[in-house]
DNA sequence: CTTTCCGCTTTCCGAGTCGTCAAGTACTTT
DNA sequence: AAAGTACTTGACGACTCGGAAAGCGGAAAG
């Protein structure tokens, strides 16, 4: 039986793991907003998600002000995917086909972000 | 922010779910084999489908054993229909699904920091 | 300097969830 | 009478969840 990944299964953390699916990488603040989640959440989440080895931490400075970036990892990426493609497959016996009706598009990633 | 109905969010739930939304009834002992899961953990699981209104138990016999079935209500059948596309909404802010193919915009990300 | 602010991080907490195991129920078969 | 079937229920320990609030290092303000 699959069973599905529980570090990208919890609410939140779906959200951010799809987030950042998206994009080259996204700052903390815009994430925080985008999930709609208090600091100590992400925080965590991101934490958990580190953890698993799933997101990458930048760290680094606006001006003089620090900022964290959050950027999925090709490990991520992979549980990311396999995490949907196991949904699809549960939901599936339902007779929906709902998530990604086509064949499965390069997400490699070519060009989301801003260089 | 849409939010993901926690009854049929947990994994067991989801399976037993998208399982009913697929036939008529279901007889509990072919649930658990579905699942995967014990009688106790089936029972509970079911328990808590009936409480939320999404499944009805209805019990029998066949022949002089006693049997329950499973069957999906139509509040249950929405609430997973909504449930998925809620879920379908998530996912596709990752730009995996046919909805959303094309490439995302830059988010906060002017990447001018030097570490 | 010293206080305040910013951008997170960490700790504490109570509430809820998860599955296993053991026991209970009600009826049937041996 | 004892054992089995088909669940149900209760007790249990091991989590996880998010909010509140305190902590922390540096920057800016006074």
């Amino acid at each position: 039986m699959i069973d599905l990944d529980p570090v990208i299964h919890a609410p939140v953390r779906l959200r951010i793991v799809s987030l950042l699916a998206a994009v080259e990488e996204a700052e903390f603040g815009f994430v925080r907003d985008a999930v709609g989640v208090s600091d100590s959440v992400l925080s965590k989440h991101g934490s958990a998600l580190e953890a698993a080895g799933y997101v990458q931490l930048r760290k680094g400075y606006v001006g003089k002000r620090p900022r964290t970036w959050y950027r999925l990892t090709d490990l991520g990426r992979t549980a990311f995917r396999t995490y949907v493609s196991h949904l699809q497959e549960i939901v599936s016996t339902s007779g929906l086909t709902v998530l990604q009706p086509e064949a499965t598009p390069p997400v490699g990633n070519p060009a989301s972000g801003v260089p």
